[in-house]
DNA sequence: TTGTATGCGTTATCAA
DNA sequence: TTGATAACGCATACAA
């Protein structure tokens, strides 16, 4: 049913040998018959048997440098698991993952982070970069000689295979759909965002502010805090803004430190009588989803977030094929009690 | 790395021939011989090369075969891409798909396009089936001699390699959690179903009804009335609820027909006066989430209904894996006009 | 009851 | 610039 190299060699007369060095444009062939070979290959819409491909590519040990901020942030656990999930599925082509995991958001530490995983000898690299021009001019080094792919959280003036990972601006548009839905007349919201300097978390922020502004006018943005994704600073940035803003009556959580901001709202006797909406299903977020505290959580398919790097780079690997889009989103998932 | 049934043979004193016999259960071959190549495979982890399988199991060609109800319901469209995705992904593997659609739920017609797609010499079958006891004898018959994967709508008493859909009751929790969170205190539900006939639309009903009754006891339920998944009915019946119940403030969907459902509270001038949730995102319900109509549609993923069964009827026919899990469930996805 | 040869579609390594 | 041949890991038909 499918066309062979086979019979590409036996219509065009030459043999399996050329008409590979055609296809695959390895040089050494008379133009006439490489343009013989390439018509018929067309014609006959060739297209390459993976599966033979993956079994003879075996020998070769591919490697799949990983570097991830994951040490400390429960975030990127799911990830992780989507990561493995890759792995297995792709350990009949020879292919293996090496995952170097660090903690934190400094440019000298993931600068020394990528150098040491580079000199451990990788064919490909999937990270989530810190959107800094050293990171960016050590990426595009990188990428001149093996395939990169961002993840998670964006950089700008890299030449990347792909971003997968969240649009935060809609997201941020979710979020105030969805306080809109639930918020009562004339609601004063507070945001806690994790940190200036994080672009996904302005985006977060103003996707949600330009939406209620032009949907639910009167729904009102009373304070933003930062909290750096630390539950200490957290509790304590969020208690003062409490405090401080008079009948605020909801609370919009743009990232991390979740559960100290509710111990703050507990402590003054809040609980239920805030709307709260969070991003992403730590363990924290859970529990108070469960009882009811946090009225929506929106996720960005982390498990995906991970499985996908690995797959796009085991395919440009293994048959050379590029990602169809070079930005892909994840679905913005909506979760409550029940569907979590 | 990975171990090889040749290294196997060589470790045993054996010919490749027989270790195959061994791990393939063939028998022929001596109790003594066997537990020792048993023993040495289980020792070194042996596992199987599924592209080497696959490269040697291509000239077999598959045949998958597919029966669906989907003609004249949108909702199958989606569920078909994911099985044309899937069988693209298969492609190599030789399986190809047979796929045929037929029209509404009479028993009579079903078992006839079963015979049918039989007879044309098919090795694997999943299909929507009606939950009917003639049904279930005849795929028990079929389930002797092939897989048999049962997807969007489960059947009862038949031996099935995996149900692949939706948590029906689950999903009408989630739709009254959601409903608690915006409807009006005191709020009187109208509820629009499919067929009292149809085991899901009664899940749909007493998962609502059940979460409602014991998280928000303000919210009753004034009215059940089913438009057979019909817009006309729909419509009719629609109208006649909103003018019988006093009050009404909210609808929930269980299935069809919504279009006709909100061109007769459109006429009423009930607009946005209502708060509305359904199922599923056929055109028309996108349109009436995009201009705020609907508050939430909740979906089942569909894609992931056909690519799933495709899969893993593939896995099973290549490699003899069975699914992991008997029950499938989908994810219930919220979805709002920022989201879909 | 066992071993051997052949082929699946591709790439890589020779030799011509 | 080409063509032939050997792998990759497995299944299978056939020979012993």
């Amino acid at each position: 049913l499918n066309v062979t190299i086979n019979q590409i060699a036996q219509l065009a007369g030459v043999s399996r040998g050329t008409v590979d060095r055609v296809l695959n444009n390895r040089g050494n062939v008379k133009p006439e018959v490489m343009a013989h070979v390439k018509g018929i290959a067309a014609e006959l819409g060739y297209k390459p048997n993976a599966v033979a491909k993956a079994l003879v590519t075996r020998k070769k040990k591919y490697v799949i440098g990983i570097l991830v901020n994951s040490i400390g942030n429960h975030f990127f656990d799911e990830i992780l698991e989507g990561m493995e999930a890759a792995a297995e599925s792709i350990e009949d082509f020879g292919i293996l993952l090496a995952i170097k995991k660090i903690k934190g958001y400094s440019v000298e530490k993931q600068l020394a982070a990528l150098e040491e995983l580079c000199a451990q000898g990788i064919n490909a690299l999937a990270l989530t970069p810190i959107n800094d021009k050293r990171i960016a001019a050590k990426l595009n080094e990188i990428a001149g000689e093996l395939p990169v792919v961002v993840f998670n959280s964006d950089i700008e003036g890299v030449n990347k295979l792909a971003f997968i990972g969240s649009d935060y601006y809609k997201s941020g548009e979710v979020a105030g759909e969805l306080m809109g839905k639930i918020a009562p007349p004339d609601c004063k919201v507070g945001i806690i965002t994790g940190s200036a300097h994080m672009k996904g978390h302005n985006d977060r922020i103003r996707g949600f502010s330009d939406y209620i502004e032009e949907y639910f006018p009167s729904i009102t943005v009373a304070d933003i805090e930062a909290n750096n994704d630390d539950e200490q600073t957290s509790y304590r940035v969020t208690k003062r803004m409490l405090q401080k803003v008079p009948g605020i009556a909801a609370l919009y959580f743009t990232a991390g430190g979740v559960e100290g901001g509710l111990r703050a709202a507990h402590e003054l006797g809040f609980d239920k009588a805030l709307k709260i909406i969070t991003f992403d299903a730590t363990p924290a977020i859970r529990k108070n989803l469960e009882s009811g505290i946090i009225s929506f959580t929106l996720c960005q398919q982390p498990y995906r977030q991970g499985y996908l790097p690995v797959r796009m780079l085991a395919d440009y690997l293994v048959s050379g094929v590029k990602p169809e889009r070079q930005n892909d989103y994840m679905d913005i998932e909506i979760k409550v009690k029940n569907n979590i």
